[in-house]
DNA sequence: AATGAATGAGGGTTCATTCAT
DNA sequence: TATGAATGAACCCTCATTCAT
């Protein structure tokens, strides 16, 4: 919305291969600011600067433009987040990248797409496997061989990974949600790069190799 | 569901106190697994098993319907809660007790609530500042006072009591989003008491006051 | 509704026999405020002092009531204001009084059926022609008859009765329709008595046997 | 009506200007024939040779409906009446003129709109005001006028205005009422030229200034 | 006989989808 | 190809009517 101008100007020069993305961008904002049941085609059409008509050309129905706004707008970092995270020496450096860039991505627009599958995840049962094995899972296993890797190593004692993955995830899941939910309240819109810190500080002693029983 | 012959069978009947709460849980269970639009309030008429006008004698509307099954089925076991917590003498064992509370709570019917606030949060924006102020807000508030309290006693390190709450309780609302929204998948719906457990054993450890910095 | 003290008292020591006729007169106040099909059951019986299901024990359905709701609020009035009328001496005696009572008797609460009749016609035929008949055709055919007489004893010029009748009746018919129509209007409220007198001024006029022919 | 064979043949058509015109009067038929409550926007539609939807494209909703028909088929004639009127040269010919050329506008299609707001003022208090205000009145001003000036040239004798209007006018309103409200009786469908022609001819006779007192 | 809770058909309105332009 | 007027099935809600109490 603050880019108005810039969308006029698209409607002018606009090439045909644009299209499909621009409607696919306007239909996510919609869903998922009122859910599928109560957006209408012609408010995202509106907000894509087509008409209502133009819509079908690109997509069958309304659960197809759903499933492709969810498909095609969260593939994309994954590739880049896992590749980062990898690329440092330390396991414990390996998770701080990895939840820095996936807790990043969740804050963006895009970020709330684990929210509408929840609001939906009964009218798409095919999306919600989709985002289980391709969104959720695959964070899922790329932390928990982190932290195999780290038990493997020494580097963090003996442990249940599958915990400690939760343990780590959930905090920048949740904060994504209400991120999302709560759109107004600027609580839930605090800096995630200090929050997966103060995070991973906890954690990272909870399980580090060095310290004693605790109890 | 099941017992779908007796229903059938069902006369005319006037129960005019029973109803309303008939009502309310049929309604939680199908707007829970439709979301709020695509809820027919024929479909609850028929869970509770009564005419569709009936449902308008005891509700204003479908909105109304709505409000009152969040409403009225979350309230009562956090009283509980948050009295069993409190009788512990240690904070570790407060938090414990807590924990293990609260993740039952979410496991059973009424915990998709969280879920369905997270779905139609965008069109009932009262309902959110309900949930916000009434059920997550004082969640939160009991665990950081417990939190605080163990620092005060030199039983935790000095750490932000924030940060350790949301620590805790993500993975406990995490799991209760995640059953009610993949409710066939067996992984979504573990034992909550064993994930407590082992959740608190590696946070515990890592605000314990007397381990090292580790690090 | 200024004598709710009255009602309350009839309710402790009402007999059966009133029941019908306490309904009727509800039926008519809220079919006149509201028309046939803004009126809900449920709030005639209110008015009447019972409860729904009770008015199905002395009326079939609605139409039923409404029909005798108009069927049995005119009748009476039309006997005494044909008996006084003829009771006069000379014709001109006889419009007068006619007119009076007759503009009288449409100012009350039992006025409004004529606008009823209108409102309504195309729902209900037989009510349509019983209107004609017995009670707009009951009216017309008493007066024309005065004026015939008139005519015949040489106090009127000779003119056509039923253009003299319906310049008449038409200003009186129009003064209940209005009154009833814009009840808020001090304009329609006006007396009627003075009016039918300046009315019948200017007509007696234009009918008098003794005046030239004015052109 | 008499087309049907047309209509349903008839295709999809988009002709944006022409519909909202051909509704209005297809609602006017329908809710001067049933009434307001009991007419569907099915019908309407019917009529109309649209689909149900297309009424609300136009029309926001069933009483915004009622109220475009109401005032859009009511205005033009008037303006018409008036200026013929009052282009005559002598006060009994400008009512004469009037007269005519109002009992005219009556009685075609367009003049059940009186019925139609007599029928439903109780439910549209604000249509209410602009029938008194912008019709009736506005015919009532333009006769009153015309009688102060025959009195103030001396044509008339001196009288009450308001009482001569409300004798000229209320036959003519009656007329058109009982034709919308009795549409099988050819008693009431009679021509209405020679009916102001008889009716003037009493009226005249009464306001005459060169007439005796008559008593 | 009286009650008023329960019923369910019916109608206003919405909106995904189609198709003439 | 793009448009947006037109379609009509679907759903919320009302209320005349019924019937267990």
């Amino acid at each position: 919305m603050t880019d108005h101008s810039e969308k006029e100007v698209a409607q002018r020069h606009r090439r045909k291969d644009e299209r499909p993305g621009e409607i696919v961008l306007a239909a996510l904002k919609i869903f998922h600011a009122k859910g599928f049941s109560a957006t209408k085609i012609e408010n995202i059409a509106q907000e894509a600067g087509v008409a209502t008509g133009t819509v079908y050309r690109y997509f069958q129905n309304k659960q197809d433009l759903f499933k492709a706004a969810v498909r095609e707008l969260v593939i994309p970092s994954l590739d880049r987040i896992e590749e980062c995270a990898l690329a440092e020496p330390l396991p414990r450096e390996q998770l701080r990248t990895a939840l820095r860039l996936w807790a990043e991505a969740t804050q963006n627009n895009r970020g709330c797409i684990t929210k509408l599958i929840i609001a939906e995840a009964g009218n798409f049962p095919d999306l919600v496997v989709f985002f289980r094995e391709e969104i959720s899972g695959r964070v899922h296993r790329m932390l928990k061989r982190i932290v195999e890797d780290g038990i493997a190593t020494g580097d963090f004692r003996i442990c249940d990974p599958a915990i400690v993955v939760r343990l780590l995830a959930a905090p920048i899941v949740m904060a994504s949600i209400w991120r999302h939910t709560f759109p107004g309240i600027p609580e839930t819109q605090s800096d995630m790069t200090e929050q997966v810190d103060a995070l991973l500080e906890v954690v990272l002693k909870g399980i580090d190799a060095h310290q004693g029983t605790g109890r």
